[in-house]
DNA sequence: GTCTATAGTGGGATAGAC
DNA sequence: GTCTATCCCACTATAGAC
């Protein structure tokens, strides 16, 4: 690990790592991610193989450019949803779908990063701790999912919700990547699908016959995070 | 891929090929999986590197012989819950229990397992169709828990209960990929609090206040297997 | 601090002779 | 079926130019 990781970076440096950036986001499009290699970065990007790596120690790391980049992309692609419309399941669904949308040019670039992503060691997972901010900025968007509804909730489901949206857009993502269908249309209907059970369950919350079933499922969040 | 796969192999060849095996998982019980390189596992089995690749076309498919010879292992290791025990709660706690500590010895090596098992494209993944014969025997054993059981519930919840489990073991065995407790002890805490859940769902799935979320559920199974 | 050039290690995988 | 030899890759090391 010899780069320059999150350190401040002269107008000069910036320029070159985004030059290695969108060489390699190009290229990973283009052709794959194992088919991009190291030596075509650097190339594309116009400098040497070792100032790549003076960037980026390792060619794992510059997929977190492609997490960052999707993250904001995937913001932006909310707004109008969470601006607009007040029931949760409505809400839950045009959040989940950009999500998906957001990703739809990286389909199959995302299929090969899933193997990384999906190591427990790796920094790329989505519960490592170099991950957390990212994290945590994606439970957030769940929260504002949550919060702007009308739906009416206990107090400890709307604590836990934004969680387990968070965990449930994992479980969508995951079936995305293996989904073969033409433009990805059975994982919209999964979408369309689970939004549905998941208001019906929030609103189910509150039946007195639920509730031990529900304490019980808030403490193995609880196992969950911490 | 140029292996010989499945094909029937002369005593000779099975002899070569088992010794490969042998060396392999030793080595990565010992160093891991990154660690044994193919070289390593050629030499200890005392062939040559190019033999090793005759029989296994990559080093990933050498982890095939890891999942069989685990699979074999859950199945005798639950033998004993499913012939004695008729609760639902406790045959499925008994089950993923036993397959928790059949892997237990291989804990850190299924770590990084799991990498090459999330890739979608990848045969070692579980929805793979290579996957195909292994994931249908962890189907009919979640059956054989369900029809065990004395529990009571409607025919559709029945038929698709089996999967259901089935991907809830996923579940568990992906948070225990990533249990760094004693033990593993929160990963028993984690079966033992939603065993409890699933219990109590598929017996408040009885209830007609559920009927719709159940059917839309069962609605969402349906999508995902074929 | 930023970058080049180059030489080298050791890994997965393959070709082709035997 | 088995080997030897070889390829190309990610990645490292280093010496030095700007």
């Amino acid at each position: 690990m010899t780069d320059v990781a999150d350190a401040v970076l002269t107008p000069r440096a910036e320029q070159t790592r985004a030059a290695i950036v969108a060489a390699a986001l190009d290229l990973y499009r283009e052709r794959g991610y194992d088919a991009a290699t190291m030596r075509m970065i650097a190339e594309r990007a116009g400098v040497s193989t070792g100032n790549a790596y003076y960037y980026f120690g390792s060619k794992e790391e510059l997929i977190q450019e492609f997490y960052s980049r999707n993250q904001a992309e995937h913001l932006a692609a909310c707004r109008e949803v969470l601006a607009t419309e007040t029931d949760l399941t409505a809400r839950l669904r045009g959040t989940v779908r950009a999500l998906i949308a957001v990703m739809a040019p990286y389909h199959e670039f995302a299929a090969t990063l899933y193997k990384y992503a999906a190591e427990p060691a790796s920094p790329l997972s989505p519960f490592s701790p170099q991950s957390s901010p990212a994290r945590q900025a994606s439970i957030a968007l769940y929260r504002e999912v949550v919060e702007g509804s009308k739906a009416r909730m206990g107090a400890d489901v709307r604590e836990r919700l934004p969680e387990l949206l968070w965990l449930y857009s994992l479980g969508i993502t995951l079936y995305w990547v293996h989904d073969r269908s033409a433009g990805c249309e059975r994982t919209y209907q999964l979408i369309d699908a689970t939004v549905e059970v998941v208001g019906q369950l929030v609103s189910a919350s509150r039946l007195p016959v639920l509730r031990k079933a529900l304490s019980d499922l808030l403490r193995v969040v609880d196992l969950l995070s911490p």
